[in-house]
DNA sequence: GCCTGGACA
């Protein structure tokens, strides 16, 4: 990813003076000869870009077969790959992402996402089209990726000629040759025959390290002095902090712009800027932009600014030492989003930051010490900290049914993948076998959304509601990844006012609904009208098109999509309204999320059995967890009994439950599947 | 009284 420099085309190196070009020949030879090839190469290097070019000049493809590069930001190296060899894309060089397939007959170079590279194997189980699969960046450790070099150590045993390139950083390169090259009872021996591990220099400049002597408490107030202590005594070039999360970003901004009188009139401004994911792409734009005339930006940014996303510039970095890291606790099902402190890896690629355009500086604020002896060297895994459900079903859905006989590059607690079992069972995706049932688990599975929805999805027919169940689903699908449907915004009244304009009663599920219909109605799937009503524009187009997608699903399945019925509120002849079947049907899938109001207005779990003999309705005796309706749901300051949500996260110490909708006592009962005794 | 970051026929 550090590599797309998507927004800074004036970087951009002439190919034949990256550092790669010299390794060009030893590169192909070693890719010829060995299986396996992990390769080292910095930011800057160029492998994503040349090494695909190169195995195709180099005949990789005469077969016929073609050459696989998974990417996250595969669109856009794909349309500089393509620049660089004089074709237009979807041509020799294409690309492939969710909703744009941009490859053709004549396609050599495909780049594409790692989750749809799994994808293809559940068609094609031995991605047999391809003859070189390189995963770049796999060091960042996602699902997907880990779960696919697991695929393609399996692979690579039945297809000797595949050819395997695994980009990593520096720290992890021997642990991926490791995996591949252990095989029947870890024989080291092998090692050598199943691959090499190559190493190309990267174009950065030298980043000086500055710790502190002592540990700081507040690193937020000491981060804003460092900005006015470089500014004071550093040449021109702009300033990179990381920060943990939005409300970190917002304070430090208010207290460097309370601290600019203090600068004497003729020094340069300072200019501080946020950038975080749920940023309007208007706000996130001004980064980019070259400070106006002596001024020196200081960009203010959460882990967005250490791979994914590249500013041209800068010139020193001040590093807290903090992330904020979704942890998963199988034994409450809670996910967790808590300030940790970074591993070594983190801090080095935040580090490298400051070097892109000429020598830089960084400002660790901790001390060289607590660098050296109390930060883990790598991240967890996501594999290794996540709901694995999703995971559990892919795996199964690609005929791998003994999990624990699956060749994980770091293996899951058995908790993780006990507890996804346990949902998917509950769900009866999963049969007393824990092989997937038909049709329902093999339909999840190939929904591709998380398992609840879309059991709520598949069970929306026997409720009359597939249409209004589309349109939930593909609203929940959309937003998330802070991307939400509507924008935060400074305003908290107009917010909150535009919010109310499209409430349901009945709760967020339905009040989605009521958004997607306004939005695909009347006319109005334009930006104004969304900026009218503070939502937007990005997430709802995106719900259009996985609406469309999961609509093609559900037919393919057979299952008949009429047109969309009338209004929310029309009663169905001699049924219910429609309201209360949309909410049935959710409950047939999410009653392993439901909650009771208490008198105070706080919410408890009802226990379900899962296996485990059934428990009362207030959740099973224990003592169970307070929970609060998060602040951007309808159900926070409202009357409800008892509800369903969609996701539990605790956020400084305090456990919130989203996307809430009220439900009725005996529906858990009916539709849980025997899950809960209450009747 | 609020969500780090990616992504899926």
């Amino acid at each position: 990813m550090a590599d797309s420099d998507t927004f800074i085309p004036a970087l951009h190196t002439p190919s034949a003076l990256l550092p790669i070009a010299r390794h060009r020949d030893a590169l192909l030879y070693t890719i010829e000869t060995n299986p396996v090839t992990i390769l080292i190469g910095p930011t800057g290097s160029g492998k994503t870009t040349q090494l695909p070019q190169y195995l195709e000049q180099a005949g990789w493809c005469s077969d016929g077969k073609i050459i696989a590069v998974t990417q996250a930001t595969a669109t856009t190296i794909a349309t500089r790959v393509a620049a660089e060899t004089g074709t237009s894309l979807g041509q020799k060089v294409g690309y492939s992402i969710r909703f744009e397939d941009v490859t053709s007959a004549a396609t050599k170079i495909k780049f594409l996402t790692d989750g749809l590279l799994l994808r293809e194997a559940l068609v094609d189980p031995l991605l047999s089209r391809y003859s070189v699969i390189m995963v770049d960046e796999a060091h960042e450790r996602s699902l997907s990726s880990d779960v696919l070099l697991g695929i393609l150590k399996k692979i690579r045993k039945k297809r000797p000629k595949l050819r395997i390139v695994v980009s990593s950083a520096t720290l992890q390169a021997e642990e991926f040759l490791r995996f591949f090259a252990g095989d029947d009872a870890g024989d080291d021996q092998a090692t050598g025959s199943i691959g090499r591990i190559v190493s190309i220099e990267g174009r950065a400049f030298p980043v000086d390290i500055h710790y502190l002597s002592e540990p700081c408490e507040e690193y937020l107030e000491r981060a804003v002095q460092t900005v006015f202590d470089i500014h004071a005594s550093e040449p021109e070039g702009d300033i990179l902090i990381f920060l943990p999360g939005r409300d970190d970003i917002e304070t430090a901004i208010e207290k460097i712009v309370d601290h600019i009188p203090s600068l004497s009139a003729k020094a340069d401004k300072l200019l501080p800027l946020p950038l975080y994911a749920g940023l309007m792409t208007e706000q996130q734009l001004y980064v980019f932009e070259p400070a106006p005339e002596a001024t020196r930006k200081v960009i203010c940014a959460t882990n967005i600014a250490e791979a994914s996303v590249t500013i041209a510039g800068i010139t020193h970095v001040i590093d807290p030492g903090y992330v904020k890291l979704r942890v998963y606790n199988p034994t409450t099902g809670i996910d967790t989003l808590t300030p940790t402190p970074i591993s070594r890896a983190s801090a080095t690629q935040r580090a490298g930051r400051a070097g892109r355009t000429k020598p830089g500086k960084c400002y660790r604020l901790y001390t060289e010490a607590a660098y050296t002896h109390t930060m883990p060297e790598t991240t967890v895994p996501d594999i290794q900290r996540s709901d694995l459900a999703p995971l559990v079903l892919q795996l199964k859905a690609l005929g791998i049914d003994n999990l624990a006989r699956f060749d994980f590059l770091s293996p899951p607690p058995a908790e993780l993948l006990v507890r996804a079992l346990e949902l998917l069972y509950a769900l009866g995706a999963l049969d007393d076998y824990a092989k997937l049932t038909k049709p329902l688990g093999t339909r999840v599975a190939e929904l591709g959304i998380e398992p609840m929805l879309a059991k709520a999805l598949l069970s929306s027919p026997d409720f009359g509601c597939v249409n209004e169940m589309l349109s939930i689903a593909a609203m929940l699908q959309a937003s998330g990844q802070g991307s939400g449907v509507w924008f935060s915004h400074d305003n908290k009244t107009a917010e909150e006012k535009a919010r109310r304009f499209f409430a349901v009663e009945e709760g967020d599920h339905l009040t989605l609904l009521n958004v997607y219909q306004a939005f695909v109605t009347k006319g109005k799937q334009e930006a104004k009208w969304c900026q009218k009503h503070y939502l937007n524009f990005k997430t709802l187009s995106r719900a259009v098109r996985i609406r469309n997608q999961l609509r093609r699903a559900l037919e393919r399945f057979g299952i008949v999509v009429t047109d969309p019925a009338a209004d929310v509120g029309v009663l169905k002849a001699g049924g219910l309204p429609i309201q209360t079947r949309i909410l049935r049907s959710l409950t047939s899938g999410f009653f392993p999320h439901a909650a009771r109001m208490q008198a105070d207005g706080t919410f408890r779990a009802v226990g379900g059995q899962s296996g485990k003999g059934s428990r009362g309705e207030d959740g099973g005796g224990g003592a169970a967890m307070v929970m609060h309706a998060h602040p951007s749901s309808l159900m926070f300051n409202r009357k409800a009994e008892w509800v369903v949500f969609g996701e539990v996260v605790e956020m400084r110490g305090k456990v919130y439950i989203r996307e809430v909708s009220r439900v009725e006592r005996g529906w858990l009962g009916e539709l849980g599947g025997g899950y809960y005794s209450i009747r």
